[in-house]
DNA sequence: TTGTAAGCGTTATCAA
DNA sequence: TTGATAACGCTTACAA
């Protein structure tokens, strides 16, 4: 009944079943063609017996495919992320391939270790969100073990990886619009550091551009403030100076992910003024609990599920030697307007 | 320079070092006392040159390592779940391992097919949050792989695994009677099905208790509701039927984890009501939106990344041959009061 | 201190 | 339709 030793091996049901090692490879490759019906039956037997599994490991080392692809990601407490991952898995696992999770925290340098772990465990291919900050690392993976990789959310322009995001300008552009429709005469535009990652880069800029296009009277470049989520007491300061220079305009700010658009709200709460009253208020993303803050924050949202299908789709066409060219996806966002946003 | 070859292996650096295949696995496996300084640092030199990187597919087949633990949870996108992850993922990076993260969405039949998928990438360890489901199986990678496996959040009576959880029943006690200090008269609590899961369970018959034990007035067993969170109109007619049952009455209702609470909060402002003017409300788990909603809402903290570290400890440790008895880890919970729960 | 050789569990190439 | 046998990249006795 029990087998009692640890590991059951091809060797084991080869044993088992009366044939060779060769034999039950066969059958485990689907190749049952090659097969007499009668021992391919008293193999399938012999596997349930011995409750069979084969090794990853041994047929990745020969095959030289582990089934594993990498996922690094910026923050893994972030939904917009988890929305990406759960996108993604359900791809992976459909193929039989699974998901080697890894947060970089932001830092390159975790990221960089982590691309190091990849490597080591031979992924057949890997998406990363990036820091940037580990370009030649990603080059040599992608040269040196022909290891597809594909950028989310974040480019790297001097690299060619497929990449999959949203269009950031024409989202950008989209949404100031609007809030200027809504009747807003000032914009501020909320992000965390842009540095040199793209989306927020790509924003800044339409942001800049959009108020120039929409409206002479707002190109000023002071509406646009960089802060750190960890920082309470900068992202205070901040709102204060813009609620003091915008004073008796009717203003709304437009924040670049829903983890500032909560700090931010807070920040707003605490200082004893309401939204959209005192306020109006616009975040990229669509948290689940956008709907649930006062009468709901106006979100534009990014197909979350679908970049990560898509992301794990390009992977696996190129784990399977798909050789189109590199492509960058970019999605159209979709406007979801709420009640802090309402026409002055 | 640039090495063409896709893959550099040991014996690549064992040519270019001029040295034999085992030199260079000892350097690896850090045993450099039995190397001389001078081939240790051409090793050192190579090894940088070439870029290599051990293939942990060889190495795991070999020494019967994958360095890979397995995760598998009931929902990623849940925070509480990633919390947990976060928690977990220091702790296993810290000591060069990766995490396999797989995603039940509380089906027996996805944890299953998890469980062999794992199995076959003869992960070293596995945490999981069961849907319970799937208890031979589990026996089953535990006793044939003596697979180290712990389980989170939710126990399973007939197996003995480790177990890191909350104390669920005095968290519930807790709650109810602060609610009851507050001068709260009927008090409901909202869950996901019951079912066989075990916090659902213990949070389910300690609310019962705690009425009884708090005030002899309360002990209906009508004040419980089950809900799935995916049929709003039925939460829409249960938050109804509390309501109207209640009138009149100081009221708050409790909720079994945050995802359940976001909803009722939903159904709540579309009925026109308000918190905690006309219903008061609490939760269990501490999402980062939980101090953004209305005045706050009060909710029942647990130490989601510790519990996180906490399990990838127990698994590392079991990996490293560690034999203590079968334990299980409760840990408290901590009240954080906000406006949603104010005096009456 | 170093090298040789066997073996980990597979798959693939050959013969039979 | 089957079965030997040689890899895959590594670790680990055992020799030298």
């Amino acid at each position: 009944m029990k087998k009692e030793d640890s590991k059951v091996t091809i060797y084991d049901v080869a044993a088992a079943a009366g044939v060779s090692k060769s034999t039950v490879s066969r059958y485990l490759g689907g190749r049952f063609h090659e097969i007499s019906p009668k021992t391919q039956k008293k193999i399938e037997h012999v596997i349930q017996q011995l409750n069979y599994r084969p090794n990853n490991l041994a047929r990745g080392l020969k095959g030289n495919r582990s089934y594993l692809i990498g996922a690094i990601v910026a923050d893994i407490t972030n939904p917009y992320t988890t929305a990406i991952l759960r996108g993604a898995e359900d791809v992976c696992k459909q193929h039989g391939y699974s998901l080697l999770i890894c947060n970089s925290d932001n830092q390159p340098s975790k990221e960089r270790e982590y691309i190091s772990m990849l490597q080591s465990h031979q992924i057949d291919g890997v998406f990363v969100q990036t820091t940037g900050g580990n370009q030649a690392f990603l080059q040599e993976l992608s040269r040196n073990g022909e290891t597809p990789i594909v950028l989310v959310d974040r480019k790297i322009p001097e690299l060619s990886f497929d990449t999959v995001g949203i269009d950031n300008h024409h989202a950008v552009l989209q949404a100031v619009s609007y809030l200027l429709k809504q009747g807003y005469e000032r914009i501020a535009y909320f992000t965390e550091p842009v540095q040199e990652i793209s989306p927020r880069r790509e924003r800044y800029v339409a942001f800049l551009e959009a108020l120039q296009i929409e409206n002479e009277e707002h190109q000023s470049l002071n509406d646009i403030y960089e802060l750190d989520v960890h920082d309470k007491d900068l992202l205070d300061s901040q709102l204060a100076a813009f609620l003091a220079d915008s004073k008796g305009q009717a203003r709304a700010i437009l924040t670049a992910n829903s983890v500032v658009a909560l700090k931010l709200i807070l920040s707003i709460k605490e200082k004893g003024l309401q939204i959209p009253k005192d306020i109006a208020l616009m975040s990229f993303d669509n948290p689940s609990w956008a709907a649930a803050i006062e009468s709901g924050i106006t979100t534009m949202v990014q197909p979350t599920y679908q970049i990560g299908s898509t992301v794990a789709e390009l992977i696996l066409k190129r784990i399977n030697g798909e050789q189109t060219a590199v492509q960058t996806v970019a999605y159209q966002t979709r406007l979801f307007e709420r009640g802090s946003t309402p026409k002055v």
